[in-house]
DNA sequence: CATCGTAGTGAGTAATCACTTACAAATGTA
DNA sequence: TACATTTGTAAGTGATTACTCACTACGATG
């Protein structure tokens, strides 16, 4: 990746985070980028091409994480892992999962394999653990995943409080 | 409100709840609608003024909800009600929901006054059962609507058995 | 019947959209 | 040095954007 293209690619990942990608034109990205506009065409093939190369190298980080996860054996770890995952999103991560979750409302979910995997370790944990409805229960922790993450992402604040709470619930900690 | 202008409001809602606001042009809306694109103007002034019209209309609606929550006297009933919003939506109000949470990642969250004042009677709620913090507990209830809310406006799967689960994190029920 | 305000239309507007193309500059490679 | 490939630009392209305007149709009121 030269300069340049590293360049388009940041901002647009900023622009698309904060104005959203409908809103942001290729005009605006290049300006905001300092490069003529046809280069992002050049490097990316067009505006969809863009967003998939910011998708996947994000997602591929992202898939490290969950697998972290995955491989943890004890239960009540993993699944105290997974509630701290909104906790831990580094502050150079915020566009990205920013862009995603806004991806979330219209293009449908981002990467369902992967999650699906996820979610299955979940059960896993709880099933281990003799919960009465495991894939319920796996449900619900990916929602107030999402939940916190939202709050995470938005209001810009760490609520480090939250996530006692939470690990409360579940007799974690 | 005349035929045709109930036509313009509602394909609008579902238009921009289904593809975003910015990726819906109002010479779709009015294609879909049946009726010609300056009859928007005329009734709405502009995109905009479209977009208001609706969010207004169903923020009144849904201001009705959060209060009927709040007269609870009862803490534990009070915070179990709160839980059982996202499973209460209707499916006419999708559409709406799905727009707000649409709008919460560019617009920023849509009214943010009555939401403190929903919180704070959350918070009032978990500190009259002497919980170690309730202004966090507060915040945490609120992330877990919005994760389920999430849930089932996207996965369109109706999810009682995640309220079973959460109320029993809460000792309610 | 006459008049008036609202509902509704359809053809326009300039600006912006994603994208292309022809060409120059830089870079690598023999 | 000579040549080929990649990087980069500037000026376009037709299509679409939000919005305007001149106009007609119509129901109510006097």
């Amino acid at each position: 990746m030269t300069k340049k293209q590293q360049n388009i690619f940041n901002t647009a990942l900023e622009l698309f985070a904060t104005d959203g990608v409908d809103a942001t034109s290729t005009s605006k990205i290049a300006k905001v980028a300092g490069v003529s506009e046809g280069l992002i065409f050049r490097h990316f093939t067009n505006k969809e091409g863009l967003l998939q190369a910011i998708l996947t190298e994000g997602l591929n980080k992202a898939h490290e994480y969950f697998q972290l996860i995955q491989v943890e054996i004890d239960p009540k770890t993993r699944i105290r892992k997974a509630l701290e995952l909104p906790f831990n999103i580094l502050p150079e991560e915020y566009n990205f999962w920013r862009l995603v979750y806004t991806l979330k409302w219209q293009r449908g979910s981002v990467q369902t394999e992967e999650m699906s995997d996820f979610r299955a370790s979940l059960a896993d944990a709880f099933d281990q653990l003799n919960y009465e409805n495991p894939s319920a229960e796996a449900r619900l922790v990916e929602s107030i995943i999402d939940g916190i993450a939202t709050e995470v992402l938005l209001k810009d604040v760490h609520p480090k409080p939250l996530l006692k709470c939470v690990l409360d619930k579940y007799k974690l900690k």
